[in-house]
DNA sequence: ACCTGAACACCGTTCAAGT
DNA sequence: ACCTGAACACCGTTCAAGT
């Protein structure tokens, strides 16, 4: 039984979140964790800080884990792309997913995150005044969706799809009614 | 000392939603709110059921705070004023709101703010295969805000006023080109 | 540097007992 | 019926010690 167990926070965060799948996210806790690794609870601190940083460990897997594309696809696709990735994750750990909501996110990755959204609607041709509310409002009932669904709101996964593609309706909609002025002439 | 305080479900959660106000959602706890009350943690148990039960209680007392206008307004209005009132509410009560996006609520009263959304929407001539989805996304994305804005995603509540009336212009721009044709004829 | 073992100050909850 | 007191099985975390 070596001392030297070769821990890592990316091993810790994976069994959290592993963890959180299984037994819920009220499971989830520094001896649980802990247990699960064949670690003493204390071998944690090191690594992961404590129990709160855990958690926004936690927050940072779940947001590595959308896709977004890259620059190659169209910025409305892009957007709905990773739309369609965060539900995913919601859906893959619909446990951990209202950590989101939760806890402020504040790593690194989240940022990145929002500055590729605000990159797509300028693109978009959104009007540069309107791009950081709007930003704020899509990831606001994007995320608050996908939470919903995790957490059964919608019932099954097909009433989900056709609920969010109604709300992609109504929002390019009323988009395509703010971002070019309604044609004069026709 | 008399062993009858007289101790009740209504005086339990409002304790309970002080000390969340005061001292954050993680300081609810049997034990801290019966210290409030000067009683045992134990005479909790007989008046709400455990913690969870504490929980779902203070959901419900977060939902009956919410005003929503009678049916002399007209429905719009009345949408918009409830919006307003459960902003207001996560305002008042930021610690305590997540709880909404946490916890599915399931009490009567929070049936009862479904159905008044619902009728509001059938009166404003939404066409009734799309009533349901509208209520779910609507929802959604106003619990969504309210919460966001509690948690200080935000920054002030002048940006969170201008965003959230931002967004009520789109989707009031999209409603309008949904529930009723294009006009032909202009 | 990395992990352990024992200990401390907390939890929620059960159970028998008091009035 | 309503509340108490003691006890049980848990937490997260600190601290000194081992390798």
């Amino acid at each position: 039984m070596p001392s030297r167990r070769g821990l890592t926070r990316a091993e810790i965060l994976d069994t959290a979140l592993a963890l959180a799948d299984d037994d819920g996210l009220a499971a989830v806790g520094m001896r649980a964790v802990a247990q699960r690794l064949g670690v003493t609870p204390m071998a944690l601190y090191r690594h992961v800080g404590d129990k709160e940083a855990l958690l926004d460990g936690l927050v940072e897997r779940l947001l590595t884990e959308v896709d977004v594309p890259g620059p190659e696809q169209a910025p409305v696709d892009r957007l709905l792309a990773s739309a369609a990735s965060l539900r995913a994750v919601a859906r893959r750990h619909p446990e951990a997913f209202g950590l989101l909501l939760a806890r402020r996110a504040a790593t690194p990755g989240a940022l990145d995150a929002r500055d590729a959204v605000l990159a797509a609607l300028v693109e978009a041709g959104v009007a540069r005044d309107d791009v950081g509310r709007l930003e704020r409002i899509l990831s606001t009932f994007v995320i608050g969706f996908a939470a919903s669904e995790a957490s059964g709101r919608f019932a099954d996964v097909e009433r989900a799809d056709a609920d969010f593609a109604y709300a992609v309706r109504l929002l390019t909609t009323a988009l395509a009614a703010t971002t070019t002025p309604p044609p004069a002439g026709s």
